[in-house]
DNA sequence: TGTTGATTTCAACGCTAGATGAATTTCTCG
DNA sequence: CGAGAAATTCATCTAGCGTTGAAATCAACA
């Protein structure tokens, strides 16, 4: 048995202050101008004390973006049911989602998609491998299909966020999400299972 | 008359390349990742020139969005006709600006909405003055209804481009536009006409 | 108490950014 | 030509960034 000497680990308030505060430093600012003084601040810690806990900028984004959300067990949840409805049920969980404080993180990325090369791919990896992917596996949609509804799909709810959370044009800014999920629902719906024109 | 005595304005070339050069560079990075110096750059300029014709970063930012589109002329030719094919027809429009060499400078608000304040403010009220409140009068839109039919329309078109053009997933990042028209046309058309669901 | 090691702070480096003002070149006209 | 104004360049300022390494502080153990 090694008998540590010194001082406890102690204090980690510290560290899980600085995850608070990036993730809604990086989610109000995006990554490239959310300062690791900025978030220092916010913590009201110094700056040098970020990079003795997470090393480098990348690393604490991906450290404060990393547990929030898991897809792979809502994802599931709200896609079982009727094949018809699965539309209006994904745009629901999507603004509780959103909606909700672990948003923060999402609207970070996805402020951050923008701006950062590095950032957008993360953000398509994490939509085409985790979101799109596995939607396709539940609905059991045609694999030849399967692509072009995926990505139709993905346009649908990602103006409906980039109009609701970063562009803020009313009504649909401050609409009540169930309303939103009645007005946008069906769209998702057809392009998960409705008649594609030809291409 | 009046006879101004020595050089006369003459090679105002270099005033147009500079422009030229921040449409491409704006477009490509974004408002916050353009620098002057990598415009001046490209440009092949000193950039303290840059600032000799244009004063700051904001105000070569506005002149080289300046010119591009009118959407008071293209609109209308694009709404007149039936109204149940005017979504088909709006989709078709903005696909066909986006895609065209004048797309860039459109593309760079789009890229610099996210990461920049103000610049997400020009474009949100280029996109509600300009854009939204034409096509609510051009189509002779219930007034009531007017603003949650535009803003809803105003989440599938955006989606589209920032899926097309900022994401790029696939297929849509490589689909024909007509294809794509027909595919998102009638969710767009179902915003601006269809039966609305109660609120 | 004094050693130890984790926690925290301080000061600084190297870099890039937008912006400025003086100096220099280049052209045109009297 | 040479004066004068525009076009263009040069050196520089200030500010902020991520990052680094050494110093200081502090709590637990021997």
């Amino acid at each position: 048995m090694v008998r540590r000497t010194g001082r406890r680990p102690g204090n980690q308030d510290t560290r899980q202050s600085i995850l608070h505060a990036a993730r809604a430093v990086f989610a109000e600012r995006g990554y490239d101008k959310a300062s690791i003084r900025a978030i220092a601040g916010a913590a009201e810690v110094d700056p040098a004390l970020v990079h003795h806990y997470f090393g480098t900028k990348d690393k604490l984004f991906l450290a404060s973006m990393n547990m929030p959300i898991d897809p792979s067990k809502l994802l599931p949840e709200a896609l079982a049911g009727p094949r018809e409805s699965a539309g209006v049920r994904l745009v629901g969980l999507v603004l509780r989602i959103w909606d909700s404080p672990a948003g923060a993180a999402a609207l970070a990325v996805f402020r951050s998609a923008l701006s950062n090369e590095w950032t957008a791919r993360l953000m398509r990896e994490f939509v085409v491998t985790q979101v799109l992917r596995r939607a396709v596996t539940e609905l059991s949609l045609d694999p030849a299909e399967a692509p072009i509804r995926s990505a139709l799909t993905a346009t649908q709810i990602a103006g409906l966020l980039f109009v609701r959370y970063v562009l803020r044009i009313e009504p649909v800014a401050s609409m009540p999400a169930e309303a939103l999920t009645r007005a946008v629902g069906p769209s998702v719906q057809h392009y998960l299972t409705g008649d594609l024109p030809q291409l």
